[in-house]
DNA sequence: GGATGGATTGAGCAGTCGCTCAATTATGCT
DNA sequence: AGCATAATTGAGCGACTGCTCAATCCATCC
């Protein structure tokens, strides 16, 4: 069947993200693409000038959906419970095997300029979201600790993705409890606000 | 020329590791090693029965002899200055391409078991020599301490390698801040010990 | 209804992938 | 020297890679 441009262009895409997310950027080839969107292979460049394009098309869009669903979901917490929800969400996401595609791309950034644009982008717009969710907390407007706490939720991202065994729940308090130290060395006066 | 088996098993891993470090996990075949190590094609499968096998082997050499390296180099360091070492070792990492290769094996474990054990061996191994580093630092023994700070290094880690433009040493002293806060979270007596 | 132009296809190219196997070379033992 | 064993090779298989190109299909406009 025929269709218009722009939408088959999405479609392609969707198909394209939802196989980088099952087997990783680099185990996708356009035979895996043609066969689950139902096209000829010819036909990919019909759309994008090369396979790094797409590549890196799909995961622009991929990372646009998350922080857009992040957002939302975090609009509507308060601030503590937002900032939990945060962390939760990337510890959880490592359950979730798209997950991994963050860190796929920051491997294949590596050799990928156009893909490190695209990453960067994404992760900049990340700590603006967290600073936004920190000061919803009460913590003060400082992007230093936002960039500090977001690596923290990043580096326990990483450890947890491996152990299936160990409990998530477990994990999870002991990055908040890291958080609230980091939140109180940056205002001392916090420290009183956080009990549970 | 003929050598013995062991020698020429492990001057094989060498150069695998090497180009494993130089082009990532994904992105080196049979072709460029054997080029590399001066051998033919085949040969490599005298020594190890596929490779995904000799992939494991040599990430787990590299995993063994940075902890190595690291080990050695920490021991002659006070408690504090090998603390920061070690942070600014992780970092300083990222400028050299070899350590993308603990990124790369995070992503290439999801889909390889072996790979994954051994990843997570040499994990393990890392948070115990952290863990003696914050002890000689003055921190408790405090096995959740030493995750804590390890998740924080790697977070910052991972974002420190896609901006090459910001400075180094900027990073360095965000991420030592960091630290500091979760010392003093832990052990609050620790802060006027920290001043610098 | 015929023509124009974009959407879509299938065949196929040149190259690479991991891997097998029979044959050859070198080594060490007696 | 001669034999057994291990090291090493080259040819090659089947499948796959990204990608090109000429040919077709189909919707739209005159």
């Amino acid at each position: 069947m025929t269709r218009t441009a722009p939408d088959r262009l999405n479609e392609i895409l969707d198909h394209a993200l939802a196989l980088f997310a099952e087997r990783g950027l680099a185990a996708v080839s356009t035979r895996d693409l043609a066969e689950r969107a139902g096209l000829a292979r010819s036909h990919v460049y019909h759309y994008f000038k090369d396979w790094q394009t797409l590549r890196c098309a799909a995961f622009a869009r991929f990372a646009q959906r998350e922080l857009e669903q992040a957002r939302m979901e975090l609009a509507r917490l308060p601030g503590r419970q937002a900032l939990e929800a945060f962390a939760a969400g990337w510890l959880d996401g490592t359950a979730d095997p798209s997950a991994a595609l963050w860190v796929d791309a920051w491997v294949e950034a590596l050799r990928d300029p156009a893909l490190a644009a695209a990453y960067n982008d994404a992760m900049r717009q990340w700590i603006v979201l967290l600073g936004n969710v920190l000061q919803r907390a009460g913590a003060p407007h400082d992007a230093t600790l936002a960039r500090q706490v977001f690596a923290l939720i990043n580096g326990y991202t990483l450890s947890a993705g491996l152990h299936a065994s160990r409990t998530k729940p477990l994990e999870l308090q002991e990055l908040v409890d890291a958080i609230d130290c980091l939140l109180i060395g940056a205002a001392p006066s916090l420290s009183s606000d956080i009990q549970n």
